[in-house]
DNA sequence: TACGTGATCACG
DNA sequence: GTGATCACGTAA
């Protein structure tokens, strides 16, 4: 079942990026279903400059600032293409970076798009999850309940104890804000990240 | 550890 | 217009 937008439109998006955990990640290009369960996530907040919106809206983050429950993908380094969940309210522009996933349906479709035979740790970052999932900057701004990109619950629910709270990676420029322990991800998953 | 890669941003 | 920057991944 698509979790619905009340899941999204909530204020605290470090307890979201947690709640995430276990959810699975869905998508469908080109009439093709891929998806994977969330392992490691990392909260966003517009009051901390971690977060692209720190500094008030830009033609990037604009959907940002949209109500929570639309996708924002921008283009990393020139190469990678990073998946975020937008969250809270309209104007209020926070958001969760998926990182890593765990494959669950549509592996051939994955590994076809990563060009590898080896279903290897082919998501097991937040550039390499786009690429495995078919997500590009033509989802930016869409809707999480439509039929192209969503997330479902799961079966199983991942308790506290079984998160590990760490530093977000990547952001040393955000000076102290570095130091949130906002990066998320289930405990001893062999799918996180690093 | 080093660097490719190109859109985006804050300047003029 | 222009130059610096960057929520990564891979090779070494």
């Amino acid at each position: 079942m698509k979790l619905p937008l009340s899941f999204y439109q909530r204020q605290n998006v470090s307890k979201i990026a947690q709640e995430l955990l276990g959810k699975v990640l869905v998508s469908k290009v080109n009439g093709k279903i891929s998806a994977g369960m969330i392992v490691e996530t990392e909260a966003y907040s517009s009051v901390e400059k971690g977060c692209h919106a720190f500094n008030g809206m830009t033609e990037r983050n604009k959907v940002m600032f949209k109500a929570g429950g639309v996708s924002y993908v921008y283009l990393c380094y020139g190469i990678h293409h990073l998946f975020n969940v937008v969250t809270n309210d309209l104007n209020q522009a926070d958001a969760v970076l998926v990182r890593a996933l765990q494959p669950v349906q549509g592996m051939e479709n994955m590994k076809a798009r990563m060009k590898v035979d080896a279903l290897n740790r082919i998501t097991s970052g937040p550039g390499k999850l786009t690429k495995a999932m078919g997500i590009d900057k033509s989802f930016n701004g869409k809707v999480l309940t439509g039929n192209e990109i969503w997330i479902e619950e799961a079966g199983e629910k991942i308790g506290t104890k079984r998160i590990v709270a760490s530093k977000r990676i990547g952001i040393d420029y955000a000076g102290k804000d570095a130091l949130l322990l906002w990066r998320f991800s289930i405990k001893n998953n062999e799918w996180v990240s690093i």
